[in-house]
DNA sequence: AACTCCAGCAACCGCAATATG
DNA sequence: ACATATTGCGGTTGCTGGAGT
């Protein structure tokens, strides 16, 4: 089985371990050398077998951990980057079907790894559980993402449509398209969280989920008339914790405007000039970010709780 | 400048499912 | 049909860098 025609120069050919031994495997963060092995070796030989490959690499990690590295980190395809805000209504909606199946999820969401998409639960959403006091699994916070969160994720998307557009517009870069936002995100959220409606085996988010009734489609007017509070959207984003930031924004309306666009703009509202999801997916993929990963947008895009909102949820929930 | 705290992320672990001999 | 190896998945841990003091 393990007939190892390794004809790259392995650096882990050492000449008094000719077998891995369990206890001389290495640990911890991988170096760029062995980032640089594996990759060599999956290039001339593909990948799989991940125990024997890891031992005919001369990677001294077990199979699992080499496996896990390439499809996490070192694949050509994997996508690097923060959480688009739509890829955060698919992962909350996909997550509302599906529960904790991350691998499941992260096959609508191109390039993204279950890992990461389970971190950004962990880290962001259950983040917003804890917060509200209440636990992730529990109908009030499922609820709320539903009624709240997701509407919001909407609005945004579409006023990032809107914003880019504008931007577009009065930059003077001549746009031969220009995407009518209410109609296109519309459309595009259709596909976005129903990228299988014929799937019988899922649940059609647009029927009763549980108990929870909600309405067929997620647009700022209905959004708004049904369940979220009525409140200005002028207070958008902002945690109770960021009183400033939300003051700013009540007495400016120019200030909060301005600084929303900014964060549309870069990294996420960037896609939103191309909506239709396939292009947004190519478009992403074509675009390798360029911020390090760390860049703009996610403060704001974290941020989906205004304090009205967590207002509203006190009352209707006793919280 | 030094220190502490914490969010985010990469990696590990254990278990279950599947493939292979 | 069974045993063993491999792969896939979800939960968890621990390191790192940035923010705050």
């Amino acid at each position: 089985m393990s007939s190892c025609n390794n004809s790259m120069d392995m650096s882990g050919s050492e000449d008094d371990d000719q077998m891995n031994t369990m206890d001389d495997l290495r640990r911890g963060p991988w170096t760029v050398d062995e980032d640089f092995t594996l990759i060599n070796y999956i290039a001339h030989h593909g990948e799989g077998r991940w125990n024997s490959l890891a031992r005919c690499a001369g990677l001294k990690r077990t199979g699992k951990s080499c496996r896990l590295r390439w499809l996490n980190y070192l694949r050509p395809d994997v996508r690097r980057g923060n959480i688009t805000l739509e890829e955060q209504l698919l992962i909350l909606e996909l997550h509302s079907r599906w529960g904790n199946r991350w691998s499941k999820i992260a096959q609508h969401l191109p390039g993204r790894t279950d890992n990461e998409i389970k971190n950004y639960w962990r880290t962001r959403v259950q983040k917003h559980a804890k917060q509200l006091k209440c636990d992730v699994n529990s109908k009030q916070f499922k609820d709320t993402m539903r009624y709240l969160w997701m509407p919001r994720l909407v609005e945004r998307i579409q006023a990032a449509a809107t914003t880019t557009t504008t931007t577009t517009t009065t930059g003077g870069s001549s746009s031969s398209t220009t995407t009518t936002s209410t109609a296109t995100t519309t459309n595009s959220y259709q596909q976005l969280v129903l990228p299988d409606q014929n799937n019988t085996n899922c649940d059609n988010i647009c029927s009763n989920h549980g108990n929870t009734q909600i309405t067929p489609n997620y647009t700022p007017e209905n959004s708004s008339n049904t369940v979220v509070s009525p409140v200005s959207d002028l207070t958008e984003c902002y945690y109770p914790a960021n009183q400033d930031l939300f003051q700013q924004n009540n007495n400016n309306n120019n200030t909060f405007s301005n600084g929303f666009t900014d964060a549309m703009i870069s990294p996420s509202g960037y896609y939103n000039q191309e909506m239709q999801f396939q292009a947004m997916i190519d478009h992403q993929q074509n675009n390798q970010w360029t911020d390090g990963g760390n860049g703009g947008g996610d403060d704001f895009s974290d941020n989906l709780w205004n304090v009205e909102d967590i207002w509203y949820l006190k009352q209707q929930f006793n919280m």
